[in-house]
RNA sequence: GGCCCGUUCGUCUAGCUGGCCCAGGACGCUAGGUUUUCAUCCUAGAAAUCAGGGGUUCGAAUCCCCUACGGGCUACCA
């Protein structure tokens, strides 16, 4: 029987996390709820030192808000818990232990000075210092020096790592899902660090113990872990494990639009766009970052992004659903190559998904634009209103600049407007269709239409003419949706109103 | 420096088992049309000598090799 889709996304609570990592976190989603298998969130929190207030929960909330939901994790639980690798602390020691007893492993009590001082010497020759098999004999380690000593240095409580033991020449084979088959001569691999003297596990150890106690199915995870997958495999092997280790995928990164290096958390708000998915608040400068949701973008349209960043299905299909995504999503269809987030595109998905919305989602949100700028209207009003705009933006908060007009009258009228449209007889010619408008009792759109359309053409003005005049007297400028559902909406009195105050203003100023 | 991965329009990409590709779609851009304006929408167009070179083959974007370039890794970080 085939094995259960198990996969896991796994953090470490060091800030929040960008959009590479959602990417990540979504590809892991998808390719999991389409084997029917589950999805597990597991903090790799091994390195103490660089944890970050808030940062785990940020990671929660913004898979949250993106719709990327978990069976297991640190926040719901789950057979496997804990799900916090400082919370298995306790576990790893014994696996570290067994390595060495088999010999895949030793002690090594180097200082961070001796190693900063063999850095400086092999650099000084040009050369790389790896500890490996090429000098672990002339270290401070129990391959080089004799047992007692060994057990002595332990009971006095000596500071110690536990690295792994490289094989001299050997070549290791990494089966890769999206790269095949990666082949890595183990001289290449340095003697890695499992445990470290504070005695936590590095992510090496951590992670492949996990993985296999967590019964992981495939490891989904970022390009740069490639380089360590065969000490990954090694690990596997060494601790007798390799017919139950998990396949491997390494997704292609994210680079920065200007064409070099891969997307990282410091790049903040510097390119021009988001990097993260919500809002973030440094807990130690108080810099804040931009999010994705703040920046009023739909989460869905976040995840249409990401998913095709990197991904394709193969069909011109463009917007998907998550549902969509998960029916269509394969390994196989992953791309190897980095892509550049194109924030151009990232607004045309949202205005697809904006068109897509329904009307009340759209009002919900735009409600509160007015309710901070103290407008009051009434339900209908405002739906109304977000009906005729939103196919002209790309953003629920760009209705506001599109349609501010419906809400209050025009104090200044557009300069470049008046200029192109404003003619000698534009006066008379509105005061003339104000008439006309004024005397209309039926007060729909379409009924307007048809009665200033038919005067217009009786008296062989241009309609052109008239409209743009006319528009630039009740919303004071040239652009905006159907100018006869904008009379409808205002209403005869104001309509009155403000083409009577467009005329006394426009005509003291063209006197002038 | 060493090792690993990659390289098709500006960007995301199709192309995977060689001929249907003098390379298709999308965003963006340009032009035209629709419209009372702007936007939407529709139509058309420009845009990749498939990184470069060498093979293999009747035939290569597709297979092989080399070079260049880009990226990743090279911590008691993940």
């Amino acid at each position: 029987m085939e094995k259960k889709v198990r996969v896991r996304f796994a953090p470490s609570p060091t800030g929040p996390l960008h959009i590479g990592g959602v990417r990540t976190a979504l590809y892991n989603y998808l390719f999991a709820k389409k084997y029917k298998g589950d999805f597990i969130l597991r903090i790799e929190d091994t390195d103490q030192s660089r944890l970050v207030v808030g940062a785990e929960e940020y990671i929660i909330e913004s898979l949250e808000w993106c719709g990327i939901k978990f069976d297991e994790g640190v926040h719901i639980g789950g057979q496997y818990a804990p799900y916090r690798q400082s919370e298995r602390k306790d576990i790893y020691k014994q696996y570290a232990d067994y390595l060495i007893e088999k010999g895949n492993a030793y002690y090594a009590f180097d200082t961070s000075e001796d190693l900063g001082i063999k850095k400086k010497e092999y650099e000084s020759r040009k050369q790389t210092f790896q500890y490996s098999s090429a000098n672990r004999m002339t270290m401070n380690n129990s391959l080089a020096i004799n047992d007692t000593e060994v057990k002595q240095k332990i009971n006095n409580g000596e500071p110690y790592v536990i690295r792994i033991k490289i094989p001299e020449k050997e070549t290791v084979e990494v089966n890769d899902l999206i790269r095949g088959k990666v082949i890595v001569n183990s001289s290449q691999l340095d003697d890695k660090v499992l445990f470290k003297s504070d005695g936590f596990p590095t992510y090496h150890l951590a992670n492949v113990v996990d993985d296999y106690l967590m019964k992981i199915s495939h490891v989904i995870r970022g390009e740069e872990w490639l380089p360590s997958a065969p000490l990954h495999v090694l690990l596997y092997r060494y601790l007798d494990w390799e017919n139950e280790m998990p396949l491997f995928a390494h997704l292609p990164l994210l680079l920065k639009p200007e064409g070099n290096g891969k997307l990282s958390k410091r790049d903040g708000d510097k390119l021009g766009f988001p990097v993260f998915p919500l809002k973030w608040t440094d807990p130690k400068t108080n810099e804040i970052s931009s999010g994705y949701r703040e920046s009023g973008y739909f989460s869905e349209a976040v995840i249409n992004i990401l998913a095709l960043l990197g991904w394709n299905p193969g069909t011109e299909q463009e917007i998907f659903s998550m549902e969509e995504l998960i029916n269509a999503f394969s390994l196989e269809r992953v791309g190897k190559s980095g892509s550049k987030f194109d924030p151009e595109k990232a607004k045309w998905f949202n205005h697809q998904y904006l068109l897509k919305k329904s009307d009340d989602e759209i009002v919900n949100i735009f409600a509160k634009t007015l309710e901070e700028k103290d407008i009051k209207a009434e339900y209908k009003y405002i739906l109304n209103v977000c009906r005729l705009v939103k196919e002209r933006v790309n953003f629920v908060s760009e209705i506001w600049a599109q349609s501010y007009f419906f809400f209050e009258a025009p104090k200044i009228f557009n300069e470049k407007a008046l200029k192109d449209k404003w003619k000698e007889n534009s006066s008379q010619l509105v005061a003339e269709v104000k008439e006309i408008i004024c005397n209309t009792e039926n007060f729909t759109a379409a009924h307007l239409k048809e009665t200033v359309s038919n005067y217009i053409l009786e008296k062989k003005y241009g309609m052109g003419q008239v409209m743009n005049a006319l528009r630039i007297c009740i919303i004071g400028t040239s652009i905006g949706p159907d100018l006869f559902e904008i009379i409808s909406m205002l209403g005869k009195e104001e309509i009155e109103r403000r083409i009577n105050f467009a005329l006394q203003t426009v005509n003291a100023k063209f006197i002038k």
